[in-house]
DNA sequence: CAAAATTGTCTCTTACAAGAGACGCATGTA
DNA sequence: TACATGCGTCTCTTGTAAGAGACAATTTTG
């Protein structure tokens, strides 16, 4: 009703509503900067999350004055800190999984050379929780914390094992479904190869997110039949049949020791 | 004015002043997830940050949506959760100083056998911020993330070095004067130590946070004059001079490679 | 099995934080 | 020297979120 305000941005994004919660302008300033993946000045940190300037900086008082925030060298610009870092290592030592998911993925890029990941489901995305490069030349960087749409993943395909289609669909927009050389997967057959995968207890996709990556990914259970994460290999697409079932193999064998109750 | 209220809690810590703001709520609420390091039910939380039950609730939720907590196993408790996680991950890639501090430490404990720390101050206190067991068969234990009063320790005095006094006594209470014994220390020989420690380079403290250990620390510039952090060993307190020397040789050797511009 | 304590949800009020905007102070640039 | 742009702080208003408390549903205790 009130939209004679100032903003002219029409059918701007998701109507970011005016008085939003503190809270709330609070974990976007965090998920801004953990997109950014940098220090960020407060002005322009107000622009990103489309916070009134006057806002932001009370709240940057806050964070920073709290540690959750730091002031970056410079002097005026913000990024994460210490004490996320600090809660970070408490979630870590909280969680016998990703404390030994992380040390057998290290372990496995290691040992085959290949880029080895610990998969995971963050509020419903994909989410690479730990990565370790292998070691070819062209290697296949992703950073950690890095999302990705599920349908894109072998590990995507695993997670969603045991989900019926209802719970599935809530979980996959329509955008997910178009991988990024603009092939659309089919709802329908994406559902399938989750089925699939379920009861294979692997998932290999080829050339989905790149043209010259297979993705080798098996489940980690945290009880009987719930998968918690998954571990992947990203190999040459070109990874000869025998390599990769050899290479399943290994993966299994490792995922099994971290499962519980598997 | 007001205290004809409910609450019965005559004069109360701190006047735990009714309607908090909801960020400082959630604030309190993971700093005391991070003391108790465990998962605890949303009603003992409540409790254990003096908030309202319903409040409570309400912060809970939202933070469990956003990820920076997690419902634990059973189903009614919480703790930390995968974006603090990521978040944390996230600070450590955008600090050298850390992320090789961590190394480094690793290193040093498997060198010398003997336990390592990384140290840092975080909001005026001192802060392990990664550490690293020794082999010892009583081995000092001491989490990541544990707070302790800066006088108790030898890093303690190499973090203040470069302050001046008033900025020292705004750091350090008269509480944390007292040692864990009851001894308690003196302000002025406390300055003075300080003073000492900036000039020699290194600090030895002997028996100060338990009558068993000795703790050797070196400072880590990040910028000529500006201590950031500390590595410290903890060794038995009878140690020989001898390998006191040559294990703070090595540690202001590593110190110095960490260093930036020092 | 009743009494007491806990859990999760909901409603309603009002104290107060989010936000608009003005200021003064730096820079940068025409 | 003017003019624009960005930063950090402050003030004032009003929409709204924090909080009290009631409720039903468990769970615990005696």
């Amino acid at each position: 009703m009130q939209d004679g305000s100032a903003l002219a941005v029409s059918a701007d994004e998701k109507t970011t509503a005016s008085r939003e919660k503190g809270l709330n302008r609070v974990l976007e300033i965090l998920e801004f900067l953990h997109a950014t993946q940098r220090a960020i000045g407060i002005g322009d940190l107000a622009k990103g999350v489309n916070a009134p300037r006057s806002t932001t900086y009370t709240l940057v008082r806050s964070l920073v004055d709290a540690g959750l925030l730091e002031m970056a060298g410079d002097g005026n610009r913000v990024y994460f800190g210490k004490k996320l870092y600090l809660y970070g290592m408490d979630y870590v030592r909280g969680n016998d999984l990703l404390r030994r998911g992380r040390q057998e993925v290290d372990h496995l890029s290691r040992e085959t050379g290949e880029t080895s990941e610990l998969c995971m489901l963050q509020s419903g995305r994909y989410t690479i929780v730990h990565s370790s490069p292998g070691t070819r030349p062209f290697r296949i960087s992703s950073a950690t914390g890095l999302q990705i749409p599920l349908p894109w993943t072998a590990s995507g395909r695993l997670l969603l094992a045991g989900l019926d289609r209802a719970a599935i669909e809530a979980m996959v927009s329509d955008d997910d479904l178009v991988l990024p050389d603009g092939r659309k997967l089919r709802l329908d057959d994406f559902i399938a190869d989750i089925a699939k995968a379920g009861v294979t207890g692997y998932c290999v996709t080829s050339g989905l997110v790149d043209a010259y990556t297979k993705c080798l990914a098996v489940p980690v259970f945290s009880a009987p039949g719930k998968v918690e994460a998954t571990m992947c290999l990203v190999v040459p697409i070109d990874t000869s049949e025998e390599r990769t079932a050899d290479l399943i193999g290994l993966l299994r064998g490792r995922a099994a020791g971290l499962s519980i109750g598997g």
